[in-house]
DNA sequence: TTCTAATGAGAAAGCGTTTTCTAAGTTGGT
DNA sequence: ACCAACTTAGAAAACGCTTTCTCATTAGAA
């Protein structure tokens, strides 16, 4: 082997922690640390020759810059982090979905944190997550106002999902349930429903408040129309379970929390013969896939929901570039989707079993 | 203020980055880095005396270590990655959820790779997500054996999902598919069907090999029974635009590739007035929460795939403190759950439409 | 030919920690 | 009272990279 001008070592120098790193590259290349990573960042101040034998040596060394050494020099991860309060729930899914992928479009990972509905640990896990990434969506955070208005200065950048602060610069995206609930009991009044039933969802949520405070309006502008309230959760069985209340409820037409609560309820009442829509209309949130193959199909609101991801990463993007951003936030429409599980009402019903 | 022994500075030194960092504390505590450093990881080689003062100076600026300054010197990051093909499908979303769950126990978290199903992204986002944390779990790539071959070596620790390798120390996780479509299969001939059909699912998908090799054993075993093959996709959609082929190939018992394609079909068979399980009987696979609540309920093979997800981090945790692994991989045995979606065979049909 | 400007690459500093090394101060035994 | 042994905390190196700073070399102009 000839000697040159540069001495070039054959052997791998197996660096402390056993992987290859920038130095046994330039080693193997015969330049210096800084030279391969400028020839890895394609800076073109480098001579051509050089740069083909610094990757080269990259190459057959099978070198790839160990991410954590850059994000330290760098500062920056290229990741961002999401918190959200149930990865069970398709909602969540939908919206992780919808983010990673925009993010993955832009070279950007997306690092989770299930707080499994623990609404004190939100704040310590949104903190943590924050610190490992570049910018954090925080999704329907079950924490109080207080709370969230405290923590969200230290979690800049910040995207905002299904909850608002009056804190600048933390675009908030939401769903005017609101709106969509007071569509969708529009809905059965239209259909000759005067007697309705709310399924709540849970208690600490925000979208639950939001769609209480819809039906307030509600039935502010429909004085002939009976709404009442039933304790619920977010899920099947919740669904499943309050088919006795709402029997006992009286009323033709349910508002469920959300499709799954729907899905369970008309699971319940299929199986105590009820006639959806026939005997009671039933109505959903959200429109997750399933809603459209369910018998019958299910009326409900349309969220666009992994539209929604993507634009949390829209969001992000633009504070992590600090780009202006026209808008800081948006406001999104349910869209009604009527399908066969509400139909015309009955004979008026009184509190009775079917 | 009093000048004392240390010299306390009151003023914040903002560091470069402009968020508070060891130094900060250090000087407002009137100590070195190092000091910080051992109190904040709970050294006792420490007055206590100056560590009261450095937590003081730390909870006073609301110091928080840097994860990534932290990760270069430990030479760990408390990450661990996932990929998988597609978020959008519920199985690995229970796979994610189940993992990260058990790693969040530990400490840990979990970044995600989506590969959107295009098997040639898998290889890099593999090596990608690797980099960036302490262990992978790569969960039914669809890449070739030849390729998974080539890269497992460079991703230790690494546990797969839904597929095996030769490598050493690489746990794999994988549900016996091939005997639960024998477990379906066989439940629907006890029915007296003796005319099925397998709507299959991706084509490069390693646990679709595993039901066709099942059924294939099954074909052996029970001779006067025709096993059909139509083909497929892991979706709603799919199921749904397979009715056409589903009727044409008159069989009377569909053994679906997942609920999803299942559920999909049960509702195109409504649509076409089909009786299911009067004129068809229906069958899933991995039981997925929905399963329960379709109109009728879906006879599946029910997979425990949170517990998968939670097994994988198991084996990750073991792997990472390089502890001794008892059970370097399991096999999942599908539990047969009959529900109502799959009945007693009618007189046989002929290949005609409904 | 000589001076200036431009080019290219190495040395070194910096990112924010942990940890080893080292030295100062303290205790205790004789 | 003196020296060894032990505490304790600061200085500095290390982790793996990027980037600024600096200097040597070469090209170009007068």
């Amino acid at each position: 082997m000839a000697r040159g001008t540069y001495e070039r070592q054959t052997m791998v120098r197996r660096s402390a922690t056993g992987r290859i790193g920038i130095a046994d590259v330039a080693v193997k290349a015969g330049v210096s640390h800084a030279t391969v990573s400028r020839v890895m960042n394609g800076n073109f101040t480098v001579d051509p020759e050089i740069a083909a034998r610094v990757r080269a040596a990259a190459a057959e060394l099978k070198y790839q810059p160990n991410p954590v050494g850059r994000s330290l020099a760098l500062g920056k991860t290229d990741t961002i982090g999401i918190v959200v309060p149930d990865l069970a729930n398709p909602t969540f899914q939908a919206i992780l979905r919808g983010l990673s992928r925009a993010a993955a479009q832009d070279g950007y990972r997306v690092l989770i944190a299930d707080s499994f509905e623990v609404s004190s640990e939100e704040a310590i896990l949104a903190g943590e997550a924050r610190r490992r990434c570049d910018g954090l969506v925080l999704c329907a955070p079950r924490m109080s106002d207080a709370e969230l208005e405290e923590i969200v200065p230290s979690l800049h950048p910040l995207v905002l999902i299904n909850r608002t602060t009056t804190a600048a610069d933390v675009p908030s995206l939401v769903v005017d349930y609101g709106q969509g609930v007071q569509d969708l009991a529009g809905h059965l009044v239209d259909l000759g429903h005067t007697r309705l039933a709310f399924l709540a969802g849970p208690p600490r949520s925000a979208s639950n408040g939001l769609r209480l405070q819809g039906l307030e309006a509600f039935k502010a502008g429909h004085p002939h129309v009976e709404v009442l309230m039933l304790e619920g959760g977010s899920d099947f069985d919740t669904g499943h379970e309050a088919v006795d209340a709402v029997l006992d409820s009286g009323a033709t037409g349910i508002l469920a929390f959300n499709d799954l609560v729907a899905m369970g309820l008309m699971s319940g009442l299929h199986e105590r013969g009820v006639d959806v829509p026939g005997d009671i209309s039933v109505t959903g949130f959200d429109d997750i896939p399933f809603a459209r193959y369910t018998t019958p199909t299910l009326t409900t609101a349309a969220v666009p929901i992994t539209e929604l991801g993507q634009q949390a990463w829209r969001q992000m993007r633009a504070l992590i570039r600090k780009e202006e951003n026209d808008a800081p936030g948006s406001r999104y429409q349910p869209r009604l989707e009527i399908r066969a599980s509400s139909g015309p009402a009955k004979a008026p019903r009184t509190a009775a079993h079917g």
